[in-house]
DNA sequence: TCTGGGGTCCTAGGACCC
DNA sequence: TCTGGGGTCCTAGGACCC
C-alpha cells in the first residue's frame, strides 16, 4: 500500500467566516467572536489580529480596545458553525475519498494516488470548490504526517503569497521548519515549550533533530512521537472511524453569579436535559453521572470553591427523570451555602452502546413507554425548538442563570424563523 | 460587574490478587 | 541476617487539542 500524503484543510478564522458568509459587509474589516458568555475572544479575523487583539484575550479588558477600531463583535452561534462545517465536510467527502474530521474546522485528507494531478494544483482545487459551495476559505498544507502536514498549513497561512496551499515537501523542509517556533508545533503547548527552550530547543527544526529518547523521558511516547513526525516518520494515521466517545459534558458559566440553591438547580437540570439528548442522539447510555460546581476562580475578593460528586447509576440509561434524579440529589451534596457560585455541570461517563441494554431481562422498568416518551421528546424539540419541552422550571421570563449573548447573530441555517432575507 | 466549553491521552502510584 | 514478583485495575494529575 502507498505511504499516505496527508494534507489539512483549516477554515481561516472559521467562525468569523461564517458570520461573514451572510453579513457581506463584513469582509476586510476586524471581526472577533466571543466565547460563550461572551467571556474571551476565540475567533479573530485579519484585520482583528492585526489590532493585537489576542486569542483568549477576556472581553471584559479588551473592550475599549474593540470599541476604539469599531471592530464588530458576536457573541457565538454555535447552531450556525455546527451547521456550516456539516456543509464543509460534505463537500470535502465529496472531494476525497479518506477524510478525517479532526474538529469543528478542521480535516485531514490522504492524497495519494493523486500525485499525477499535482498535489498543490488538486489542493488549490480543493480550496476552491469549498469557497464555491460554502462561502467558507480555507487554507491546505501538505505533508508525508500528520504534524508536517500541520507545520505545511501553518505556513499557508503564514506567508499569504503561498495562496493558502503549501506542500513542504516541495520545498527544503529543515530551512521551513527553521522559520517556526518549536512552541507552534501540533503538540507542544505552553509548558512543553518552555521546557524546551531551557534544554536549547527554539524551532520546530531544533526539535526535529534533538534525541528522541531524552524528550521521551521529559515529554513521554507523545513527544517521542512528534520528534519522529518532524522527521517525515509517520506514527500518527489517518482516522476514518471516530473512536467512541467516553463521556459527555453538558456545562456553563451563568450570566451572574448564584448564591442560592435554587436557580443553581434550575441550571443544573437543563444541563442534564441537554446531556439527555445528546446521549440519545448518539445512542449510548451512561452509568456514572457527576455534577459540579465552582465559583469564580479569578475573583481576588471572594473564596474559591469548586466541587464535585460522582454516582453509579443501578443500570445503563439514557432516560432524562434518571439522569435528573441523580444529579439533584449530587448538587445537594455538594453545594454549600454563602459562596458565590459562577458555573456548574454534569458529567455522563462510561458510556456504552444503547443497543448493548435494551430487553434487559433482570430490569423491571417499563423500557419500551420510557423509550418513546423521550423520542417524542426529542422530536418535539428538534420540530418546534430547543426548550419547547422541557425538564424544570424556567418560569417563561429569561431566567436569572442565562449566560450572557448581546451579540448573537441570526440562526440563519437552521432555524425558519431566522432565514436569510434577500433584498 | 465582567476571564468558554468540550474533549483526549499518558504516567505514576496504590490497592489488590495470586 | 534474610520479608517476592508480576499482573490488573483504578485514580489523580498533568499535559495537550480545538
Amino acid at each position: 500500500m502507498a505511504a499516505p500524503i496527508f494534507a489539512l484543510v483549516d477554515c481561516d478564522h472559521f467562525y468569523v467566516s461564517c458570520e461573514r458568509v451572510f453579513q457581506p459587509r463584513l469582509e476586510a474589516r476586524p471581526v472577533v467572536v466571543l466565547s460563550n458568555n461572551d467571556g474571551c475572544i476565540i475567533a479573530r479575523s485579519q484585520e482583528a489580529k492585526a489590532l493585537g487583539l489576542a486569542m483568549g484575550d477576556p472581553y471584559h479588558l479588551t473592550r475599549e480596545t474593540l470599541a476604539r477600531h469599531s471592530v464588530d463583535i458576536f457573541s457565538s452561534n454555535y447552531a450556525l458553525y455546527g451547521d456550516m462545517s456539516r456543509r464543509v465536510m460534505e463537500t470535502l467527502a465529496a472531494q476525497a475519498s479518506e477524510v478525517e474530521v479532526y474538529s469543528i474546522d478542521e480535516a485531514f485528507l490522504n492524497l495519494a494516488g493523486l500525485e499525477w494531478r499535482g498535489l498543490t494544483d488538486y489542493a488549490s482545487h480543493l480550496q476552491a470548490t469549498v469557497r464555491r459551495h460554502t462561502g467558507i476559505p480555507v487554507s491546505i498544507g501538505i505533508g508525508p504526517t500528520k504534524t508536517l502536514a500541520k507545520i505545511a498549513n501553518h505556513l499557508a497561512k503564514a506567508h499569504p503569497d503561498a495562496g493558502g496551499v503549501f506542500e513542504i515537501a516541495a520545498v527544503d523542509v529543515d530551512h521551513a521548519l527553521a522559520g517556526v517556533e518549536v512552541g507552534d508545533v501540533w503538540g507542544i503547548g505552553r509548558r512543553w515549550a518552555a521546557w524546551l527552550a531551557g534544554q536549547g530547543i527554539h524551532t520546530a527544526r531544533d526539535l526535529k533533530h534533538a534525541d528522541p529518547k531524552a524528550i521521551r523521558r521529559k515529554m513521554t511516547v507523545v513527544g517521542e512521537r512528534i520528534v519522529y513526525e518532524l522527521n517525515g516518520r509517520s506514527c500518527l494515521p489517518l482516522e476514518l472511524v471516530a473512536p467512541p466517545r467516553k463521556g459527555l459534558t453538558v456545562s456553563r458559566s451563568f450570566g451572574q453569579p448564584l448564591t442560592r440553591l435554587e436557580p443553581i438547580t434550575e441550571a443544573l437540570l437543563q444541563f442534564v436535559g441537554r446531556a439527555g439528548e445528546k446521549l440519545r442522539r448518539q445512542r449510548l447510555m451512561t452509568e456514572h453521572v457527576m455534577v459540579f460546581v465552582m465559583t469564580n476562580r479569578f475573583s481576588t475578593t471572594r473564596p474559591f470553591y469548586s466541587q464535585s460528586a460522582t454516582m453509579r447509576l443501578p443500570y445503563p440509561t439514557d432516560y432524562t427523570p434518571d439522569l435528573l434524579r441523580a444529579a439533584v440529589q449530587l448538587l445537594e451534596r455538594i453545594y454549600r451555602p454563602g459562596f458565590h457560585y459562577q458555573k456548574c455541570g454534569v458529567m455522563l461517563m462510561d458510556l456504552s452502546p444503547a443497543a448493548y441494554h435494551r430487553r434487559d431481562l433482570f430490569n423491571t422498568r417499563d423500557q419500551v413507554r420510557q423509550s418513546r416518551l423521550m423520542c417524542a421528546l426529542d422530536q418535539l424539540n428538534a420540530d418546534h425548538g430547543a426548550h419547547t419541552v422541557h425538564f424544570g422550571n424556567l418560569g417563561g421570563s429569561r431566567p436569572v442563570w442565562a449566560m450572557r449573548q448581546a451579540f448573537r447573530s441570526p440562526r440563519y441555517t437552521t432555524n425558519w424563523k431566522e432565514l436569510p432575507v434577500v433584498r
